[in-house]
DNA sequence: GTGAGTGCAAATGCTTTGCAGACGT
DNA sequence: ACGTCTGCAAAGCATTTGCACTCAC
């Protein structure tokens, strides 16, 4: 569901109406506006992003439901959210094809990174300590190439 | 130098004098504390605990300056800081052999884990994609073995 | 109608900052 | 003596909470 297109926001509406009922849970018009705003603009947001993106509907969402929101859609498994560093946490839908994220502390670019990549350490930290990491928004902290190469240029 | 036993406190204080010394910022009785503290009770403490145990000395060094004296020691690369989910960031003497942390969602324990598992992962982010990621301090979110077994055992 | 959900405002927890005075060099 | 560092208090930011009201069921 999540990459689904931006148009047809009807749609959209009832397919999450349906999701929140089949959950057993209220179908709020704001958490239709939470789910709205994180299967269109898929990818990363903030509570505060959130808040402003539902801004434009009509009377704007309360910061405060945003984050109770989120996070009853966190437990109810449909959200995940992912600190990365000191700044606001983001949320995004699960949906979307597991990855993980390369956090340059110099500039602060974010890349995404597939899974695939972090499937063999996941696999061994449950072997050696039968810990279960879990498969998505892994925040890899260290140097971006562009960073990487100014710093070199400077030398 | 960490990894020092915690009798001989003489010895300690004029051996990080030392090293703040080479790096060519002044030494001041609180940086010394700081520095203590994270060398006697090695592993990794908040910014609290670190001036909750200077507390014991003397006039107890502030909070602010805790902060700003860390910050600080960050910057020269005498400590490293890890933000381990919500709550406090945690900081610790640099010289401890790398490490990297698996964090339980559900208990909050946290488990500490060889650099060699995430050596072949740092590899390949770099290979990849250029991007030089820290050999310390990597925090890795899951469900540890004891709350995976809990889980098992209620169904 | 009833309880879950919401808005509002205030509180919280961690961290940062402005400023005046203290102290390491 | 100089400039850095400290203490104090206040501000900052993301997030949470108490309470009265509202609305989905």
């Amino acid at each position: 569901m999540p990459g689904m297109l931006p148009a047809n926001e009807p749609q959209l509406a009832s397919a999450l109406s349906e999701r929140l009922r089949h959950l057993g849970v209220r179908v709020t018009p704001q958490r239709l506006f939470v789910l709205e705003a994180l299967a269109v603009r898929s990818g990363h947001l903030t509570a505060e992003e959130i808040m402003r993106w539902t801004a434009r509907r009509s009377p704007a969402i309360n910061l405060a439901t945003v984050y109770r929101t989120l996070d009853r859609l966190v437990s109810l498994g449909l959200v995940t959210q992912t600190d990365l560093g000191g700044g606001a946490a983001t949320f995004e839908l699960v949906g979307d094809s597991p990855h993980h994220h390369l956090v340059c502390e110099r500039c602060g670019i974010v890349t995404e990174v597939d899974d695939s990549l972090v499937a063999a350490l996941r696999a061994q930290v449950l072997d050696r300590y039968g810990f279960r990491a879990q498969s998505r928004h892994m925040a890899i902290f260290g140097t971006c190439r562009a960073c990487l190469e100014r710093e070199h240029a400077v030398r």
